[in-house]
DNA sequence: GTCGCACTGGTCATTGTGATCACCCTCAAC
DNA sequence: GTTGAGGGTGATCACAATGACCAGTGCGAC
């Protein structure tokens, strides 16, 4: 019965295919898991509409737009105003993610900047906006491991 | 002469319609941007040796992997074990990326888990690391601003 | 046993690919 | 002003991939 969300190991081998080239066509994928072409285009048009699969849009890198700064503001707001605080994050280009993290009204803000003026403008246009009370900026210097899924797609894979 | 890594107004209107549509054809691209299809499959090749696009496993959703909970722990390192925290870190499977933070020896650890216990587990892991002095664990509740890079490609079509 | 389900292997028409080609602008350098 | 490079075009080609079928099979659940 299928619980409406989980990936079971032969979707996550599709996956793991799909990581080590994105552009492989249902016929590679199909012969590199050993299944059978109409096997494997069933479970990826079932990946897609489980929303297995995020927008395209996090693959882009916003380096390459000409946001090479990487910083995370913790935001505290005043808690009746999350709502308006999140509407105005909302509306600036730099902001690429917002997170609500547990405790009081405390937002983690993903930015990206053009320059370290940039970052400050935008660091200055985020403690300014109406129901924030404090702003801490972490400037991210470095990747130090790379975003990945790969481990967890193993753990799925071997039935972890 | 093209300062490698630099998209233009046309790449960026690209990369919006594979926001759109991430299986778009180079077709059905071209005909949407209004561009022959060799321009198109001629850029979108740059784009690819370029590096513009990052990891698909930055499209893999990790709740459907069966980590629904989302955490970021900031990690306070010894400086001079920063190698090895981050060599540590990299073995763990929940761990999905680790960047550097200005500062002194301050590492932002973005991790998933199955379940509370899980992530405790897990944050007692990290804390219990040679080379980790002090952690400070927030549980992202929810998402008030969903991974976006829309608003940048915007300004670069625009030209500004 | 028999239902339902996932998988298979086959076919089909249609569409997309990658790799060329010759040719055309436009801009900047000489 | 001529030249040359870079990017764009449209056209062609052989080939591969797609989506949409369908009949058949194996298997576990009822």
């Amino acid at each position: 019965m299928r619980s409406t969300g989980e990936i079971d190991a032969v979707d996550a081998r599709l996956l793991r295919v799909l990581t080590e080239n994105p552009r492989a066509t249902v016929l590679a994928i199909a012969e590199r898991v050993g299944l059978s072409r109409n096997t494997v285009q069933a479970r990826l048009a079932r990946l897609e509409e489980r929303g297995v699969l995020l927008s395209f849009e996090r693959r882009i890198d916003p380096a390459a737009l000409g946001y090479p700064l990487v910083a995370f503001v913790t935001v505290q707001v005043t808690q009746r105003m999350l709502a308006e605080v999140a509407a105005a994050l909302d509306r600036v280009p730099e902001v690429i993610e917002v997170l609500g993290l547990s405790g009081r009204g405390d937002l983690l803000v993903h930015v990206v900047a053009r320059d370290a003026a940039d970052l400050y403008r935008i660091a200055g246009q985020l403690l300014a906006t109406e129901g924030v009370e404090r702003t801490t900026t972490g400037l991210a210097m470095r990747t130090l491991v790379e975003h990945r899924v790969r481990p967890l797609l193993e753990r799925v894979i071997a039935g972890t």
